[in-house]
DNA sequence: CATGAATGAGCATTCATTCAT
DNA sequence: CATGAATGAATGCTCATTCAT
């Protein structure tokens, strides 16, 4: 798991093909590369094997020196991705309310950024990435089960210092992550694409205030 | 399969295998049926019309006496769902903030009530919907594109009318709906499976009342 | 057929079932020669890709490395086979009624040779190319006039130099055209099969002296 | 074996479906009227049941009723052209060269106006019939057989009468009828289009006089 | 170690044929 | 006797995977 190449190195030339490629490691993170653009692109099944080793520009004998199937790349690339998302999280520290505010911008504006950034990826998590696979599927179901956890972990200690009201947390923390992920989602579909700024705020405002006047 | 197969005749046949089926209405339901159960198991592409018709206890040809291919079988499931789902909604009218909480309470029950009840439709709808066909996703997109309009138009008359705070209503309406996908979404997947009722409060409460204490 | 199937993993395989095959050539003529054999037996409708890569001993997908799908082989073949019978055809140069007679019995045994060599391709030409596509009827259509433009310049070319009478030359050119076709036609059927050496004789003598006597 | 109905009755009205028909005789002409235009129009292969009952106006059972298989009607299309075109044949009474040559102009102009009046008959005789199936292969062998029987047999009384010159009698005859069915050929694939009375003049030309001057 | 030609199980789709109505 | 919905064997083609070079 060697972590997600957010920022793609740009890659020169063309027809590179055949040309000595020296790291092992360079040689698995082009696979997955390609794999991510074609994966993202198209999805998984859409996606076969040829589009991805022509696009990390490598022979298919390869692609199986590095990976055991394609299902196999697929979770690899899924595992990076949801580490990745994972890291971004920072448990919120329940000061004060006006504390919490503030990280909680700074938590929606960071993944928002992050996932705006790498839009195939983005893609993949929150639209094809159920069905693939049973194991697959525990991987996302264990994902946002950890997700949820430490969401609802930080409503708990907020409810202890006075600070988060009364209720279901769990569900109240399930509805917050399926607003930001929602956000997202029709980001990916293009039907609004505003600023990750934009996007927090919102969601602060309307953890603070609900949606009613006064 | 060598030398030449000049006895080629006799292919079709009738074999009395199946039940005794007798309206036209009821076969095209039956593989509807089928193909909901299958779609919802196991996606759009690992679906195979042969597992379809095997659910559906009904031959290969006749599925494809109904519907012209796999793709369109499942289109047709997804657009009586989308028409299921857009008929549950109900357009908010903005009378005064208690009415306001009781319709977004019932809208949001009607809807969890009626997914909860299919199940593996949702599942098709939440997980499995994007990425099969370039035609498919413009529906879903529209489909969106839509019910965040009639939420968006909810919010806007209420602003008009003093109930609704100010905001960005697109974003606002956004939320809203993540919220409830990631209720039933998190249903599906079988994290956590509350009862719509207690959707519904959750959803209500903290629309308006935010999270905060006090 | 019943049940998700997930384990779809581990699909393709290698069998070492067949001989070992050297060079990409030798595949691909492989394929086409299998091809000639099964389509020359059944015709090209009735033969089957199955049918084929038996008779090739090569796999399935061997077939379409090759081969776009199986029209692309047939008009393969039928491309080789028009050359093939094209490059046969010396145009005559008319110099003395002598030379050309001569030059006649030649082409015809020569072609009559070539293709009786090869009945199984002689058969797809004579009586299943047609309808098959009508890319493929074009080419056919294509080959009849060019074949009929050549016979009729050599008869042009004698009636200037006062050896051909006067006629319809282009009537004339499909008469001997079509001569030569029904002999190698009632030969691929079994009803006679004379020497190429005897069919040439008799066209000749035709072409000089008609059918009645003194 | 009821005979080719050579001239279609011309069905006046459309949208027939289902009104009441009166003769059995007449339900199965309809079924070899729409039976002829398919297979002549796609060939065997290409022609489906379908597309047959949907030309004769009759349900896909009452196809079957009148006829075992596919090939059955398209044998009894078969049977009556052969019928059809051997009745046209007029063997010839070789009394004077001058008698002979007025008889194969009428004979060959006879057939070729029949023929051209039924392209799509003719399109299937010279051009589909083989590589059907390997009864009907028998059928159109048989029948070749005995076109070839029948003009080599004029032949040979031309010969005893010292009309005809001596030669290979079988190969003559092959020739001729080469010759007569190419100039069909060629008028089906649509290269050229003459009178039937120019194609008598041509061949009786050649039998007569060979192709050269003087 | 990288390569890519070869493999064959699997799939969507067609259509000749049957038989209950 | 006519009908046409239902049937399922057969086919063309794809693509994940293997392994000799």
């Amino acid at each position: 798991m060697t972590g997600v190449k957010w920022n793609r190195t740009a890659r020169g030339g063309h027809n590179r093909r055949h040309m000595a490629r020296r790291l092992t490691a360079d040689m698995r993170d082009a696979i997955l590369q390609g794999a991510r653009e074609v994966f993202g692109k198209s999805g998984y099944y859409a996606a076969s094997v040829g589009d991805i080793v022509d696009a990390a520009e490598v022979a298919r004998g390869t692609f199986y020196k590095y990976f055991d199937s394609k299902r196999d790349a697929f979770a690899a690339i899924l595992d990076d991705l949801l580490v990745t998302v994972w890291q971004q999280m920072r448990p919120i520290d329940p000061a004060s309310e006006r504390a919490v505010r503030r990280q909680i911008h700074e938590n929606v504006a960071a993944i928002c950024r992050t996932l705006i950034e790498n839009l195939d990826l983005t893609r993949i998590l929150l639209a094809q990435s159920i069905g693939v696979d049973p194991d697959l599927d525990e991987k996302i179901r264990d994902f946002y089960h950890r997700l949820l956890r430490l969401v609802e972990e930080s409503l708990r200690e907020g409810q202890r210092l006075g600070i988060v009201r009364q209720g279901d947390v769990s569900l109240l923390a399930t509805c917050l992550i399926g607003a930001v992920k929602e956000m997202l989602f029709q980001y990916v579909l293009g039907t609004r694409r505003p600023e990750p700024e934009a996007m927090a705020v919102e969601l602060e405002r309307l953890v603070a205030e609900g949606i009613y006047a006064s």
